[in-house]
DNA sequence: TAGATTGTTAATCGATTAACAATC
DNA sequence: TAGATTGTTAATCGATTAACAATC
């Protein structure tokens, strides 16, 4: 059993696979093709078939992939079936928003916990939430043993805190802030930012 | 003069190369090097180089790049050196938060319009915007000569809402629905979606 | 001058695509 | 069986890196 690496672009197209069988499986399809899912995902039929066949033999000659089997194997693969328990950093504008975002429950993400250093914030409510003291979240994130964070904080205050996460035993962060954080090898960090994705379509325009 | 054609790959770095100088130019620093953003960002320095050249000579032998003029350059390059219209479609809690988001406007970017279809929300204030009739949408952006917009809709209605917005003149569309959309040529499309980013973190958990 | 750093070339590395035997 | 589609190999394409002359 040799451990295969995985390409981290390849991991990176699992979940958009994935949200094409999701739609599918509401649609009532049962299977699918690595020719109709390049059509509706706009990525090539043989990149599809040879991603797919990284981590199995999922298809079918002449029939194609049985959605909802590809779909639970993407599941297992990703590792998101099981919850995963996640807390928000920061309780402005975009935190608040994630706090309250239904969609995680069913997609296998749970958030649990938002904290805010503003004593303004700190024990209003947000959605289901209290919003915590930031002063307590190392020991309050490791008793939990919680794995993933999301930083909605300013800027400034984006590296302290995702050193802080890193402390606590946070190994996957995903960062609303706009900035780049540095940390050690190991833990995950996904950037999101919305300037970043409109400056790059204005240089088509 | 030849139109040399820029991957977008480079393309989609120079975003990120912006950020970082606009942060070292709040800190003040006159000039910077490839070397000190490889260490910020992570990057190599020779790849930072490679793309910056590709759209001129910004530094100078011995010293590196003056952050101010780099700055400049790269906001040219990326057209956000001028100020971009763009519209808001869902007045849900995404596109509520995307709306009262004050970080577009010294970027750049100014939100006009926020359209919905419940008529339980059209005619409501978020922010400073009154929500908009999503029927008369096309109509608007079009006479606006708006070309920027985001969905921030429910998945069911994001393709058929891309569609009116092509049809409405629109030429980039930021998607914040869970759910890739199909538009034609010369019609640009970022997705951005916080489940893809976790569920791409977790395979390494 | 000595040291530093760019811009660029050539070499390497990795990702995508085309093609097709296998087979449902 | 005939038609369709997978999984996989080899070929192509493109992106990254290493190295260094040029020069500030």
């Amino acid at each position: 059993m040799e451990p295969k690496i995985i390409p981290d672009i390849v991991v990176g197209r699992l979940p958009i696979y994935l949200r094409a069988l999701q739609r599918m499986l509401q649609e009532g399809k049962p299977v699918t093709s690595s020719q109709e899912l390049s059509e509706r995902l706009g990525i090539s039929a043989a990149q599809i078939r040879k991603d797919l066949s990284q981590f199995g033999e999922f298809g079918k000659q002449g029939t194609g992939y049985n959605i909802e089997f590809l779909h639970e194997k993407l599941r297992q693969i990703l590792k998101i079936d099981r919850m995963w328990d996640l807390v928000v950093v920061g309780a402005g504008d975009i935190g608040s928003a994630v706090a309250r975002y239904q969609g995680f429950e069913d997609r296998g993400f749970r958030v649990t916990m938002i904290f805010d250093n503003d004593p303004k914030k700190i024990g209003t409510q947000i959605g289901p939430f209290t919003v915590l003291d930031a002063a307590n979240m190392v020991d309050t994130i490791r008793s939990n043993g919680i794995q993933i964070a999301m930083i909605a904080t300013p800027a400034v205050q984006a590296q302290a805190v995702a050193d802080e996460l890193v402390k606590a035993g946070i190994r996957a962060i995903l960062n609303y802030a706009p900035l780049n954080i540095n940390v050690p090898e190991g833990v995950h960090v996904q950037h999101t930012d919305p300037l970043t994705h409109l400056q790059r379509m204005t240089y088509y325009l």
